[in-house]
DNA sequence: AAATCGTTCAACCAAGTGGTTGACAATATC
DNA sequence: GATATTGTCAACCACTTGGTTGAACGATTT
């Protein structure tokens, strides 16, 4: 497959413990063990978490001891969005269908 | 898994042939193997994925003589786009550090 | 030096994904 | 009625994913 980052990004955001990782992580920078805790799941399987947002450069991460501690980078997630946005148009457009329609049949006819 | 709608929208947009799909689909309706074609790809498979955005509720199908003619959703990337403008502040907050700390710079100091 | 903490790694497992082929069904056309 | 068109379904394949466990490893504490 092709790989390109919306693929990654958005597959890194299709699991919900990665976006309460990322909403965790909003609150201020945490260890791996840290961001695991609230979900009841092994160390390794947090870790493994972690590395897939890193490589979806979500997250960054230093080593402080024998601690890593990860803070986020919200960068690709702006690139997400501004694919998403590209779509507005075909949501208000939607609306805006709607309303004519409505409008019209209220004023010529009572039903179809 | 618990599979809200985030989780299966994201996973749906995480794959650049349903993406293509969805642009497709955005300069019109389209059959199955209309949105197929650009990808060299078997009948078969493009109705999976077909199925994939359809579970995602960003497609809706329709029976027109032997053809399924599919028609755009948005409504489910509007979603996704929400939840995304929420992080707006962690990518403009960054900007705004720097600039920040450029200014500061400009003004005290000449380097670290 | 030994024990403990935070983490990674390798191996494994069950389930899911993206793709194929081949058989089938329904509609349209000759 | 025969044939082509537009799909679906089931079975299969290789690969990925999300999770586990247990061993190991580097840093810290005792």
């Amino acid at each position: 497959m092709v790989e390109n980052r919306l693929d990654v990004t958005f597959r890194a955001l299709a699991d919900p413990t990665r976006r309460g990782m990322l909403a965790s992580l909003a609150l201020g920078d945490k260890s791996i063990g840290e961001l695991g805790e609230p979900f009841q799941m092994s160390f390794a399987g947090a870790s493994k978490h972690v590395k897939v947002l890193e490589s979806a450069g979500l997250v960054v991460r230093r080593k402080a001891g024998r601690r890593q501690i990860c803070s986020l980078n919200a960068e690709p997630l702006k690139e997400a969005e501004d694919w998403l946005r590209q779509w507005e148009k075909f949501w208000s457009v939607r609306l805006d269908r709607l309303e004519a329609l409505v409008e019209r049949h209220s004023k010529e006819k009572p039903a179809v």
